[in-house]
This record gives C-alpha cells, structure tokens and sequence, in this order.
DNA sequence: TTTAATTGACGGACTGGCCAGTCAGTATAA
DNA sequence: TTATACTGACTGGCCAGTCCGTCAATTAAA
C-alpha cells in the first residue's frame, strides 16, 4: 500500500467513519451515552470492536463526532433554505421552518442533543453560544438589520435570539415527547404568529408592555 | 415499641428520607443518574448503604423521588405567588417571575430535569404534559379566560401554553449554561415583552401574520 | 427496679454482571 | 513477502443491590 494510493486510503478512512457514525447515531440517540456499548455499535456498523477504536479514540470522541456531524448537517441544511432570502422577517420564517422541518426529518439528533447536555455539560459550556450551531452571528445581523430597518422593535437581539431557538427547541422536544405525530413545522404559523406580534389582543393593555 | 410510637416511626421515615433525598439532590445533579454512585449518596447522607435501600427499592426509584419532591416544591411556590390574582395577564406574569426566581434558587432541580429527560424517556412521555407538573389545567383555564375577556388573541391555547414554558426552561437552562450570573427572573421583562407584543415594530408587517 | 429477651434499624463487605479499551493474532491486499 | 486493516477474546475496574452481623432501644420477666 506504501505511498502509493493516498486517495484510496482517504476514501477508506471516510467510508469506515461514515460506518461507524451511521451505527454509533442509532445506538447512542436510542440508548444514551452510558447505556450504549461499544460491543453493540460495531455490531452494528457490522466491524469489529478494535476497528471502531482504530477510527476514534475512545467512547466520549465518538459520541462528540456523531453529535457534531448531525449539527454540521443541520447548518447546512438551514443555510441553503435560507440563501439568498434578504427580508430579515422571512429569512426568520424560512430558517425557522428549516430548522423544525430538519429535526422532523433527522429526530435521532433530538436525542443526541438531549444526551449530550445531560453528559457533557463542559463541552456545552465552552462551546454552546459561539460556535454550537455556528450561526448565532449569523442570527445576530439579521435581527439587527431589521432593527436598523424598523421592521423589528428595538428588543435586545441576544436574548430575542435565545427565546426564538427555545421557542423552536422546545417544540421540536414536544413534537418527540408526544410521538412523533405530523410534522413539526406544521406549528410553524403559530409560533411566528405569537413570536412575531404577540398574544396580547386589547390594545390597551399591549402598550403597557410595548 | 408495639402499638405504641406509630408517630416516632413515622417521623424517623421522614427524617431518613428527606436526609437521603438531600444527598440524592446534590450527587444526582452533579453526575447523573449513570454516574452518580448509590455508595456516594450513602456517604453524604451519612448512612450506610443499605439503609438506603430500606427506604427506597432501587436507584431509579431514589432518582424519581428527588425529581417529584422538587417538581411539588417548584408548584407550591408558584401557586403561593399567584393566588388571588385574576386578571389573566398580571396572572401569566407572576406565574412566570415565580418560575424563574424558584430555579434561581433551586438550579439543582435543572440539572436533575436535564437528566431526567436523557434517562427515562417513557416516564416522561407518559407523564410530562398531564400531570407533571399539575399545571397544565390551570393554565389552560387562564389562556381560555383571557381569550373570552378580549384580552388574549384567539390562538389554539396549548400551543401558546408550550411556547411560554419552552421560554421560560430555555432561559433557565441558559442561565446554568452562563454560569448562573445574575438571577434568571432578571429578563422577565423582556421575555413577557415579546410573548406578549411579539417582536415585530412595522405595523404592516405585523397584520402579515395576524 | 434490674436484668434478660426481642425487635428492627443500620452498616458495609461482598458478589455477580457489565463493559471500555487493549492487544495478540488473522485476513487481505500490494 | 510485507504492511496494514481488522478482529474479538480478554482484563481490570466499577458498582447496584444483597445479606448477615451488630447494636441500641424497647418490652417482658424477675
């Protein structure tokens, strides 16, 4: 093998990888970080024990890969909805649809992410804010330009931010709870509707929180 | 002791209990169910660790008992707070605040419902929306009172109900995540702000999703 | 009242099972 | 023949739950 084939050993190590992540997402989304084993996720990827640690290092490093690589998908996906979309309000719209229609397609990675905050809270801790989903920047000069734009009131946008995502991670967390019925970007006219104008009707009393 | 001390022996269970639930608070929200050791527990509730299992079956059961106490405490202190006030949005508002202040001061129950959700899926599929945190009804009655007044918009009430509460876990859980600074009572105002007037500034725009 | 018997709360050493990670040996391809 | 991808039996450590001995408190007997 030498020198030789660099490309085919790449190609290996990519497809061996994709194997075992593919394995390692049902297995841990289904039983969680402590009550997988490695024994049943090579079983699955249909590769021996020692195979599986030739490619990762050790359990944790799997389980971060598996994780990460949901979320590099999910950006991705959100990202090519959302391309080319200038109006701040409908690039919310369609990133938040995005992001509800990918969980209902991808709901393994709802349980990941629920593992992963009750195992690795460290991790989180660095990492959630910055650079997660590598979008709240992203996030950020949208909601500023339909600030400077007067389309959105002059709200602090961080925490705008976080409650739009909660409103979004939570429903995609119910939409799991409650079995899976229809899809979850079904509530998506809902949660902008109240995300967007509110649920207060009378007048009078909305201006005392305006 | 026969017939006698009925009162001693049950005073003595509550004793051992509450002291065990305690220790159960502080291992299992720091480590997790998997990680938490029932040895460790024993040894901060300065028992042995049978004694342990004299009061409750197993390490589930314990885990579950230490979520319920909390998940009672946290109704308790809201439903303190909101007695007696009837107007539907003043009651949304102090129910909120009363949320947020109580996990202010309990964030161990967060890291316990966090590990909750990672390890007992189907309790919490069965149990969370009825009867959880016994809540649920009431809260109902609020929203339909509102919406019969004209105060509230017409939106399908569970849905505007999981949305205020997936706010409110989302900013306690970014509350921990931050590093517990501040008190998470403290974006009250703005979180009720946009749940209540949404963030929309343009009046045009805004009958867009009216 | 004193002493003996009984009860049951308590402790913690022990066991059986599980599993992450290793490593010596095998298969395969160059 | 050689290099390396692969395998899975094995090991060492961990820990839930058990179980029996201990001891303090209570009751019965003397």
């Amino acid at each position: 093998m030498r020198t030789k084939d660099k490309a085919k050993i790449q190609a290996l190590i990519k497809t061996r990888k994709a194997q075992i992540l593919d394995a390692a997402m049902l297995v841990f989304s289904r039983d969680g970080f402590n009550k997988a084993s490695t024994d049943e996720i090579a079983n699955v990827a249909k590769l021996g024990k020692g195979t599986v640690y030739r490619y990762f290092k050790d359990k944790k490093e799997l389980f971060i890969a598996t994780v990460d690589r949901g979320l590099d998908r999910l950006k991705d996906s959100i990202l090519a909805k959302v391309d080319g979309i200038d109006d701040p309000l409908e690039r919310i719209e369609a990133g938040s649809k995005a992001y509800l229609t990918f969980f209902g397609k991808n709901p393994a990675l709802i349980d990941m992410m629920i593992h992963e905050q009750s195992e690795f809270k460290e991790r989180i801790k660095k990492q959630y804010f910055e650079h997660y989903y590598g979008s709240i920047d992203r996030m950020r000069r949208i909601f500023r330009k339909g600030i400077t734009g007067g389309l959105i009131k002059n709200v602090d946008v961080d925490t705008a931010i976080s409650i739009l995502t909660n409103i979004l991670n939570g429903q995609i967390y119910m939409w799991r709870v409650e079995g899976k019925k229809g899809f979850p970007e079904d509530k998506i006219s809902v949660i902008l509707k109240i995300f967007f104008t509110g649920v207060i009707k009378d007048e009078k009393r909305r201006q005392k929180y305006e």
